[in-house]
DNA sequence: GTCTATGCAAACTATTTGCAGCGCG
DNA sequence: CGCGCTGCAAATAGTTTGCATAGAC
């Protein structure tokens, strides 16, 4: 953290130890909702947290279209599988794209800096 | 309008016109804009015909972490390049993640019903 | 000690809900 | 004319901003 010139504070250390010991993304309330609890922490707070950590890279932004924002660690790539009855996110992380990409960089002259990539469905357990 | 059971009215007529007339996704508030100067809807009304237009398929409602939704037509299917410089939003069709697709469904037993693919950089004249 | 992070209050944006009245079919 | 659509008021959810104080380095 301090690699990224963000001091070290309890509420940010929280913060990450959450986000290190989950494998879903989660959402600002989520978040919100442990370091209250936990430490008092502001709402606040939390949100310029969670916007510093996505400035300096730390951790992804992402949207599934529920009308607010989802946060994961940026440390690989990968993109996810949304349940759309009991809301499970599963990963995926062969992705291959790329080829996409190239075809979008020569034929639209667009320079793609990152993609999203997200599956809605049905997970194996709400299917039958 | 009328094969999706919905009533056909002023404020319904307006908003498909101007989802036809459009090639871009667009936001609520942007609807909202037209239709209040146009003929007097209110805000609340525009929201009831998104959510209707989006419940019967005919639009489809798209998120690029904005913090709000946008909203296109349904007719055919294709995906974003989107500028972060400029705001440019251009369409791409030719989508090839068929096979990805049927990877996901045999390796975790997914269920795939849609998905959201989105490119997002520069565009060619943000780029020089 | 300086500069950044936090707390609190307040504001803002997008979106939803309740209820009464209007209008499409 | 009945039920769905709309308007108005109000509420809710997520997120941001301003300013003064507390805390990390």
């Amino acid at each position: 953290m301090k690699n990224v010139d963000l001091q070290v504070t309890p509420a940010r250390i929280a913060a990450m130890q959450l986000f290190e010991s989950h494998n879903t993304p989660f959402d600002a309330p989520h978040l919100i909702d442990h370091l209250q609890k936990e430490l008092g922490i502001d709402r606040v707070t939390v949100f310029r947290i969670l916007n510093a950590f996505v400035e300096k890279g730390l951790v992804r932004k992402l949207e599934f279209g529920e009308g607010k924002a989802r946060y994961e660690l940026s440390n690989d790539e990968h993109h996810h599988l949304i349940c759309e009855s009991c809301g499970k996110i599963e990963d995926i992380s062969d992705c291959s794209i790329s080829d996409l990409e190239k075809e979008v960089e020569k034929k639209k002259g667009f320079l793609v800096k990152r993609h999203a990539l997200e599956f809605f469905g049905l997970c194996k357990d709400c299917q039958k």
